[in-house]
DNA sequence: TTGAAAATGCAACTAAAGTAGCATTTTTAC
DNA sequence: GTAAAAATGCTACTTTAGTTGCATTTTCAA
């Protein structure tokens, strides 16, 4: 198990680690799809192991969405479900080929209940869900569009954030869009604009950053982290 | 301490409820009043008793303010810290005299380590607060400013959403604007159309409705839980 | 390898949100 | 009772975001 990197296999002892065995079942999804169906996230509790995963809520108006996490190596859900044993309304989409760990949710309640070791490691990570969840929302609210996008690009850049580095390598301008909460028109004239100022450089699937301090003036009047 | 009418309180047994008064001191602050220091935030937990407090972030560039959450009888903070023993990067405002229970944060993290009759109202509480944040920051981006806004009145006569009934009464339009995200003055001008339409009457800190369906119509858009 | 799907680029346009400023009314604290 | 603070109402204006539609390029799976 440990072979796949994920931070909470490493913290496990011996014996905790016999029983993911036991209980785990390693499934895999290909890129595009939509995994689970309402009753699988009511039974099951899933470890991402490798490939990315998203969870969005759409406007069934007008068709636009909004990613609301984007869950990579060590992600895990549905911690809601989980916490109070009911379905959580969003919907699910593979980016990448991707690997999850599927556990028994009862059995992962249980060790809620009673393992210390487990509780350690998700604890924090709630937290860090919640964290997350409540800065898209500020986000959304005080920044424009333009600045959450340098914001975006800067973290990608930066290695200490964990969740996002590396996170938007080889998506679409659409999927970037919908990270953002606005649609990939918008998205593309910023990214013009930056390329005109000579901050980035924008490939096919890929944006590449010259200019850090460019980005950085764009986001001044953010509170980066 | 049951006379509070707050749920968790009703839940506890003899020997949990002497822990609550062995550890526990009820401070009030008054509105308006900015009540705690980073410090104490890291050092206690509280749980509100009775009037309503928010916390919020701002943008410092232009002042806005988005309302992350509003606190009112039984809700409990910060959970962030409780869970992983960090400073939250959120702002609080009292709106109401507010009374709190004051708890030493290390005895309740005890508490959620050893303690199920408190985890089981806690975890369904910390799934409740992820849902909620989800949801804002959904809507922020789905809907519009006028869409949000007739959802909220509507929250506003709907007795199941506890969270948001009767939570309306005796803001100022400020006060709702930052609820929303957007600015008073936007919130005035959807207001006054829906006074043209006959849907709703306002009044000064307070807002009555007076045709449901047609706010319904407003939020025909959205999903309503 | 080839046809469909996905991704991108671009133009013209509409709608919504936000800014700035000021006057009036109401509430609150002393 | 009164002055200061808060809440409200309104006008004119600027900026940003979102819509529609179509053409071209690239990728991917059969």
């Amino acid at each position: 198990m440990k072979h796949y990197g994920v931070e909470i296999f490493n913290k496990l002892d011996q014996r905790f680690e016999q029983e993911f065995i036991k209980y785990g079942k390693i499934v895999s999804f290909k890129k595009r799809e939509m995994p689970f169906s309402r009753s699988e996230l009511l039974s099951f509790f899933y470890i991402v192991l490798k490939g990315r995963i998203k969870s969005y809520q759409i406007n069934l108006h007008n068709a636009k969405e909004q990613t609301l996490f984007l869950y990579r190596q060590g992600d895990m859900f549905d911690t809601i479900t989980l916490l109070d044993d009911k379905p959580h309304e969003v919907m699910y989409e593979v980016l990448d080929n991707v690997e999850l760990l599927e556990l028994p949710i009862k059995k992962v309640r249980e060790w809620l209940k009673t393992n210390e070791q487990f509780n350690r490691h998700f604890f924090p990570y709630m937290a860090s869900q919640l964290r997350r969840t409540e800065e898209l929302a500020s986000d959304l609210s005080l920044y424009s569009t333009s600045e959450r996008l340098s914001k975006l690009l800067l973290q990608n850049i930066n290695p200490n954030d964990k969740h996002y580095f590396q996170l938007l390598q080889n998506l679409s301008k659409t999927e970037i869009a919908k990270l953002l909460g606005t649609v990939r028109h918008v998205v593309e004239r910023h990214l013009k604009e930056l390329e005109k100022d000579n901050t980035i450089e924008t490939g096919r699937k890929n944006i590449f950053i010259k200019d850090v301090n460019g980005l950085l003036n764009h986001t001044k009047k953010l509170l980066l982290n």
